[in-house]
DNA sequence: GTGGTCTAGACCACC
DNA sequence: GTGGTCTAGACCACG
């Protein structure tokens, strides 16, 4: 399911952490759940085993996954850590400076809550 | 009205034409006022002359201001322009992207909305 | 006694060390007891024997126990050895670096020491 | 101040990221201060860019320093944030592992405590 | 086989 | 000049 868009603007690391928690939220993939190694993905994606790392790296320290030396990744259960916490506090900024822009381009408030709406999916 | 933070890890230029834009919505810059030339802002917000210029030179390319060789920059109409649409649909993805990282971390549909209806000004 | 957590991120034959070690200190294994085999070990762990192995060659290299071919691997007596002064040395070395990051942190020297005083075993 | 040792089996980055914090604690470097640049630094240790980078980086997650796009790294003030709260908890499971592997070696309470009253600094 | 560390060198964005 | 991203490829530790 996870995949990248090498056209885009953004770092293939970020697209790979977004695709992942996005199959997670999704339900694809389930806590407990093996990735595919690190060597693997780079394969699949044909991109550099680095860059997976790192994505992997950077997930591992959000506690949305595990990764096991000589064994492999692993998706983690989805705890309301106090990290959570200081991540849903980002979220709430950077929603904060999306409203801002939005005012801007006369977006009103009745438009944005409908596309939460339709958008939203748990 | 507009101000620089030196300690944030966004660039200057973003800041710049964020805060343009912010001052814009809340109705302290309007439509045809002019605003301080390039060296004249980079004085007071003790920067270079060339992020101004730069920020200028991107807000100008949105439809948010308009430069006039020899005479200065203004405040622009917020005509809902092509361009406008192309912008209000990268606002929408990005919303979208939140959208995933917010249910992500259990953030639900109805908290979301809430916190658009608090925090939205026009 | 022994066991091994499987999510940790620690080595499973450092943790596998580490465990005799505090079953050791706790008089749970006293000196002269025999060990399970490697392959009963491994079982038992539901591990890899090569990893129970070098488990039992590192504490043999550290002459915590003693394997004797054909018979079995014995807990040793706690002799204070050359070996072991090496041993103490690096301890005070780790300690060192830990002090170094808990002042970093703010932690008082008090509060370590009481912290010591609540959690040695012997 | 900053210097690494080739030839311990600590990661280069770790020891970076330590010597930093060293120089930290004993005001070598304060609030403010502005690092080398990452190419700088790994010129004087004669170390790759990339190494340091990932040193300085780590350092950033862990509020230690900013880095700002462009413009350099510098030293942050040592706020009791909530991640901090979280290093401390790190530290004292660590200190937890050596009184155990002390004890095996024999190494009395009072020998421990008179170690850190001898080696703490702030 | 797995991930972790390190190097060398390229290209880009920001100031 | 600064840091950020990405690639290519080497070597090591773990299971």
């Amino acid at each position: 399911m996870v995949s990248i868009n090498k056209q885009s603007s953004k770092p293939y690391y970020e697209q790979l952490m977004f695709s992942i928690k996005e199959d997670i939220v999704n339900g694809i993939l389930q806590s407990g759940d093996r990735l595919p190694s690190v060597r693997e993905m780079a394969k699949q994606l044909t991109m550099n085993p680095n860059t997976v790392s790192k994505a992997y790296k950077l997930l591992e320290a959000q506690e949305v996954i595990l990764t096991i030396q000589g064994k492999g990744t692993y998706i983690k259960n989805a705890k309301d850590t106090l990290l959570k916490q200081q991540q849903k506090e980002k979220i709430k900024q950077k929603l904060n400076d999306l409203l801002i822009e939005a005012s801007y381009l006369s977006i009103s408030e009745e438009e944005i809550i409908q596309w939460v709406q339709q958008n939203y999916r748990l």
